[in-house]
DNA sequence: GGATTCGATAAGTCTATACATATCTCGCGC
DNA sequence: GCGCGAGATATGTATAGACTTATCGAATCC
């Protein structure tokens, strides 16, 4: 948009795929295409905007992954008759959650004692009963009151140096984001009525409803990480489309 | 790798482009390549995996969106320094989702009728004071029993098709999702205890916790609906990563 | 010393071409 | 009529080459 420079006639320099992706975007939103449809094929969409088949093939991927349209070989590309739309929400680091809410972040351990997992969490992560790992309570705060506390057992048998690191120094949180990239992640959200452990580490009555994630990693060993996450009531998570 | 013509058996032929993105993923994740260094640059890479740099490209753009990399121009290609990590997650059909965990669903309009909207949601939306919105309440069941109930605005300014729908045949949850492709989407949850009206519609008692959505969609003629969802205890929500 | 300019570099994008692959369609033989 | 194999066709993927653009860093000028 700012883009004085030389002042090219038009201006900003959209790359071409985007473009067409916008315009086949406006096609299917002001129902020109309607769902359920075929629509052109990549070489007709070339010749139409001039571009190389590549180009098109880039942009209809691009919409194909938004959920908008179902693509086949040989069978064509049509507007997905449900548009099934995804909405991604970020894994924050936790100290830049409050932060970025213009609060004064500090964190205070709780707890921090090797363990064995309880049955049901050895189960989930497929562990042996007597594996040794390591469970951490933490507070995390805004402006001295709380505002998340995560329940986490943290597994140095996937992550060797997990067993050096001072969490009091770096909260888990935050030392795993930067430093033990994942393979994958399981991720769930439900609401609770406060327990009276919550209740009490969060300084909230008991039964307020707060909302917690559960979060699970694993990398190439296995599992690193599980965690509940209770977050204070009012807390509200975004996503987008 | 398995790409020799002669051999047809190891089978499915994945991608190259996924085949040297797993390899630099791989060297993320084992520490190969720390989290902050420089990697090689593209034509390097090519080089390495005998790819044309499109290709690199294409693998790199991958694990860039995934955000395990950081590109920029010049500059060259970083592993994250705090990989953020995006978790993504469906909207669904509510009925689809009710089938799928093996109940039968039905859905029950408590009350729909014409309303200019509250003051609140006007502002949020950007429509005038006056504006004619069909507010809309329903109940979701799965076999029976309330599963979600929703509290839903719709502007039939942005979506003319709508003051002709029928929400008792189909759900407006559904036809919205079959037939009104969006522009924007805005999503946020939150844990709230049960109102009384809560309570009431999903048969529980009040005060407990339940997960709220609250879901906004824009098409180009403006906010096409605005839901308050609210889902009976136990429900979780899944993402993955 | 500090600001400015300019050239080199690495990613960003597009093109043209080629071949691979899934799958629809049609015609053949029974 | 029906199954089956042979094409035709649209997308999937890779390629080399070209040009664009942001930006780093060094040489230059005040």
């Amino acid at each position: 948009m700012t883009d004085r420079a030389t002042d090219r006639p038009p201006g900003p320099t959209t790359p071409k795929a985007q473009g067409i992706a916008a315009e086949v975007r406006r096609r299917i939103v002001e129902r020109e295409w309607r769902q359920g449809d075929r629509i052109p094929d990549e070489a007709d969409l070339a010749t139409e905007f001039g571009a190389a088949r590549a180009t098109v093939n880039k942009a209809l991927q691009l919409l194909a992954d938004e959920g908008l349209l179902d693509r086949r070989r040989r069978a064509g590309t049509r507007v997905a008759p449900a548009p099934i739309r995804k909405a991604t929400f970020t894994i924050p680091i936790i100290r830049e959650q409050v932060e970025q809410a213009g609060m004064a972040y500090a964190h205070r351990v709780v707890s921090q004692r090797l363990a064995p997992p309880p049955a049901a969490l050895a189960v989930r992560l497929g562990l042996a009963r007597d594996a040794r790992l390591i469970h951490l309570v933490t507070v995390h705060e805004g402006d001295g009151r709380p505002f998340q506390y995560e329940d986490r057992w943290l597994n140095p048998a996937a992550e060797p140096e997990l067993a050096t690191v001072d969490f009091r120094q770096m909260s888990a949180n935050e030392w795993l984001v930067r430093n033990a990239p994942y393979l994958r992640a399981d991720i769930a959200f439900h609401a609770a009525n406060a327990s009276a452990r919550d209740a009490r580490l969060l300084d909230i009555a008991p039964g307020r409803a707060i909302l917690v994630l559960q979060r699970t990693t694993w990398n190439e060993a296995g599992p690193i990480t599980s965690v509940r996450l209770a977050c204070h009531p009012g807390f509200v998570m975004t996503a987008e489309a």
